[in-house]
DNA sequence: TATTGTTATACTCTATAACTATA
DNA sequence: TATAGTTATAGAGTATAACAATA
């Protein structure tokens, strides 16, 4: 019955109403299409999305416990490790003793990791300039997000 | 400098403007959240996001190659096989020699995979259905999907 | 030569268990 | 006992190369 009703099928379409109409599949295909124009604007960088909010967060919250920055991200803490090892190899932040915990890292931006930090600022906010275009404002923009916070 | 301007920070409190401020950022949030509320509300059918899309797009395109079915969804003809080869050994799916290439696979629903679609779809549309109310109605909705659209 | 399905493989992301040193 | 960091490991998802059968 679902077939009387629906156009004619030749060899080169193929119908997709029934799987493109579901929010969750729009959602998925947009959200991979805006990170793979993330990683590749970063590339020059070798940043990934994962990490510049690491490198944010530090800035904005300096000498928090790595398992602090973790949750705060829905990063493990198992995976935390190789994640700020990265960084840290890179001379971008700092692992120190944290003050009354000797069992803690309290984690820090080196002055190196902030001119990066500085510098990875001004793409993506460019980056989201561009994210703010496509979705027709700020007004938009904001509105949009809305919604995809009612949805979680 | 950046910290003058900041509220104050107490143990409790992280800063996150400079991260959750980002599109990206909320969009893969809330992605990860629909997913994980579709995989728990299809954990009794034990059926993934790709699984259904797949079983939809061979009902409304029946005798399709695996190579469309797997383009037109996003997945890499190789790790197609893994999927498909779950669905006909559950009995859902079908592999025929197509007729006039007798290197390619003609996708097929078995009658018993009909009748399962049928359940998924049941489940789907209520799913569906709450995103919608989340989002605020059909109309939000719609415009909800034309700025993911957009941000592709 | 090119394409279809397939296998093998690797890399990323994510999740859990278990260890150590501290608390 | 519990917690912070770490290691090891396993599971998904995704990417490429190469092969046999067929075009």
């Amino acid at each position: 019955m679902a077939a009387s009703s629906a156009p004619a099928n030749d060899d080169a379409t193929l119908h997709t109403r029934a799987t493109t109409e579901i929010v969750g599949y729009r959602l998925r295909r947009a959200q991979l299409s805006v990170f793979q124009r993330f990683m590749a604007t970063f590339e020059a960088l070798n940043l990934r999305p994962a990490e510049y909010s690491v490198l944010a967060l530090i800035a904005d919250n300096p000498g928090r416990k790595q398992t602090e920055i973790a949750e705060i991200l829905g990063i493990k803490r198992a995976n935390f490790v190789a994640l700020i090892n990265g960084l840290d190899r890179r001379g971008l932040t700092e692992r120190r003793v944290a003050k009354g915990d000797r069992r803690a890292n309290a984690l820090y931006l080196t002055a190196e990791g902030a001119r990066f930090l500085d510098r990875a600022r001004g793409v993506q906010e460019a980056f989201e300039a561009d994210c703010v275009e496509r979705l027709g404002g700020t007004e938009a923009r904001d509105a949009f997000v809305t919604m995809l916070d009612r949805l979680c």
